[in-house]
DNA sequence: ATATTATAGATATTAAGAGTCTTTAATATC
DNA sequence: GATATTAAAGACTCTTAATATCTATAATAT
C-alpha cells in the first residue's frame, strides 16, 4: 500500500505556494519545472487541489495558481483527500454488525489520519524556509 | 490508497485459525469456500503467510495450515507486512537531508503501525467466538 | 487582436492486483 | 509400494488504477 506520487507532487506545489508573497500567482510551468514534470500532468493535479478548496487557480496571462484566500489552516490531510479521494483504506463489502476486523483497520487509520489533520502546511512551510 | 484484497482474506483466514483446536490443520479447500475464494487464489497468500513463520503448512493427505506452534501473540501488523511487504505509504526517491514533508507523512504512518501492532488476533478472534 | 494560461476530454502506456491453470513435491493411508 | 490428498511453484491471463500525453476550448491581461 503506498501513497501515489500524485499526492507527493501536490504536497510538495502546496509548500512552495504557501512560500509566495500574498496575491502572486505561479503558473503551471513552473511550477512543473520544480519538480521535473510534465505541466500537462501536474495540471490534473492541481485542478483537483482547485475543486477541493485549496488553492485558487486564474486562467489567461499573469494567471497561475495561489493559495485559496478563504481556506486557511490547510492540513496534510486536506491535500491527501483532495488527490486521492477520502476512501478508506480498509473496506469490506460484507460489512458484518459490529465486525471486530473492521473495527481494528479503521481505529488504526484514525490514529494516522488524525496525525495528518494537526499537522498543517504553513507550519512545515515556516520551518523549511527557515532553514 | 487501499488496503489489497488479499490482506482482507489473510485477516478472515487468520482469525478462523485461531479458533481452530490445537494441532488440528484446515485444507485450503475448506478455508477458500468460507470466503468465497478460488482455492489457488488463496494458496497464494497462506504460502506467504507460512514463509512469514505466522502459519505452518503440512502437504498431503490430511494436511492443511495450521497457527505456528513457534510464534505466539501474532498482530495484524505481522498478517499486513507478511502480505503486503514491509513498505513504507510515502516514498520519496530524492530523500533530502532532514526532509519535513517525510517527517510528517513517516509520524503519521507509525501512529497506525503502532496500532496495528499492538491487536493481536488471538484477542479478536477469542472476542468473535465468545458472541 | 494577440499572447498567455487554466480546464477538459480523449487517448495511450505502464504497473499492480486479482485470478486461473498446470506441474511438482510431500505426506498419510491402505 | 500404490494411491489419494494436499501444499508449493511457475506460467499465464485478465482487470483496474496510476501515470502520462496530446489537443481543443475558455478565460484573462496587455
Ligand atoms: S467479519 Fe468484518 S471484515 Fe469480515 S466479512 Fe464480516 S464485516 Fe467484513
Ligand atoms: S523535500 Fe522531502 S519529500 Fe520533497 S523531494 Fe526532498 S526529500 Fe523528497
Amino acid at each position: 500500500m503506498r501513497y501515489s506520487n500524485a499526492t507527493n507532487y501536490a504536497l510538495h506545489t502546496m509548500v512552495h505556494l504557501m512560500l509566495q508573497p500574498e496575491r502572486s500567482s505561479v503558473g503551471v510551468q513552473e511550477l512543473a519545472q520544480m519538480q521535473d514534470l510534465s505541466p500537462t500532468y501536474l495540471s490534473k493535479i492541481l485542478t483537483k487541489l482547485t475543486k477541493a478548496g485549496l488553492i485558487e487557480s486564474t486562467p489567461g496571462a499573469k494567471g497561475g495558481y495561489k493559495i485559496s484566500r478563504t481556506k486557511h489552516n490547510i492540513s496534510f490531510l486536506d491535500v491527501i483527500y483532495a488527490v486521492e479521494g477520502e476512501t478508506n483504506f480498509f473496506e469490506c463489502s460484507i460489512h458484518h454488525e459490529g465486525c471486530l476486523i473492521e473495527n481494528v483497520m479503521t481505529q488504526a487509520e484514525e490514529n494516522m489520519k488524525s496525525e495528518l489533520k494537526s499537522k498543517l502546511l504553513i507550519d512545515i512551510a515556516k520551518k523549511a524556509e527557515s532553514k
